[in-house]
DNA sequence: GGTAGTAGCCTAGCTCTCCTAGGCAAGCGA
DNA sequence: TCGCTTGCCTAGGAGAGCTAGGCTACTACC
């Protein structure tokens, strides 16, 4: 019999296709399986577990989001650089909202260290040579900066903007504003 | 035979309790059935299905913490209201992991209406009184302000602040100094 | 080109969860 | 006291996670 050719590579991308149309919570090994033809146990050979195939998704996703954040960074700088980056990140939410909910689980810490995340606080980083902060000032800027959009992402999509009519494309926009003008008068002690 | 005296409140506060030590993903309709020594099946007399059950979680703790964020607002305006609403909402967090996690579950419309949903709104337009903000732009600072709080304690909890040293408890109250200065001068359009 | 050895799949089977159908009993109101 | 509703039960099916152990296709080496 012809063999299926499963890799942990090819699992973790089916798994991010899956996870972006049912949730994260509704891929499961079985499914992804029958999608290769395969018998779930069969799996088990490249998966450790159901929660390392998560794991595998939330780095694919977590790699994916720093290439686009680092195509739109390109030759921009100041508010300009935020704007893109802000866009990307959110674009890339709502485009994958599966991918993005995978990137949320809780990664061991060396896991997380060789992981894309890395990237992503270096390019948060860089933003902010355009605002001129320094240390702590900046880690807390740029912690933040990625507490807003993850928040605004977050609630955007579980509900939480639907009671006010606002559209939220334009809540995006001056909350960006607002964080612009906060990074430019950043309160000393 | 003796009678459990199994409500769907009770059901509702164990199932919470049960999420702050296991996880919401983890409360399942067999275990609260086992602690209220009862078939699983009997319980879905009082439940519709699992996800009610996490639904019912979630408008419990949305509950408990407009009553918490109501009780740190009292008598306070200003900056001063702003970090007691800030500092209950991640203390809240922060003791109910499960519940806190419940909460941002997608409810359906018409439930999130007549959830504590609304009161938290009312409450965070209410901090805005001190800021002197008109529409919408007081929508898109209530959304900030939210987006900030939420994308915060959840990037806490998920260990995205790890990679860097610094004290998130420092980085908290710097980023309430930012956003106090943001809503006192709210950019115009 | 034959033959080890291993990588990649299989079956069988356990446990657990969710949920439905249908039955019996506790305890309340008339 | 009797009946009816409420609240629990048993039985059982479907699907998920995972393990143990076995067979086979392919590779690499002589």
């Amino acid at each position: 019999m012809a063999r299926a050719k499963v890799t942990v590579e090819r699992l973790a991308l089916a798994g991010a296709e899956l996870a972006d149309e049912v949730g994260v919570e509704n891929v499961t090994v079985a499914a992804l399986a029958r999608q290769f033809g395969v018998k779930d146990a069969s799996l088990y050979f490249h998966l450790k577990n159901a929660h390392d195939l998560r794991v595998r998704i939330a780095l694919l996703a977590l790699a994916e989001l720093a290439d686009r954040v680092a195509a739109a960074l390109a030759g921009r700088a100041g508010k300009d650089a935020l704007v893109a980056f802000a866009n990307a990140y959110r674009d890339y939410a709502r485009e994958h909202p599966g991918r993005y909910a995978a990137m949320q689980i809780d990664l061991d810490p060396e896991t997380a260290a060789t992981s894309a995340g890395v990237r992503h606080a270096e390019m948060t980083r860089a933003i902010l040579r355009g605002y001129r902060l320094s240390e702590p000032d900046q880690t807390d800027a740029v912690r933040m900066m990625h507490s807003t959009f993850h928040g605004f992402v977050s609630l955007e999509k579980t509900g939480g903007f639907r009671h006010t009519p606002r559209p939220t494309d334009d809540s995006w926009s001056r909350t960006l504003d607002a964080l612009d003008v906060v990074l430019s008068n950043w309160p000393s002690r």
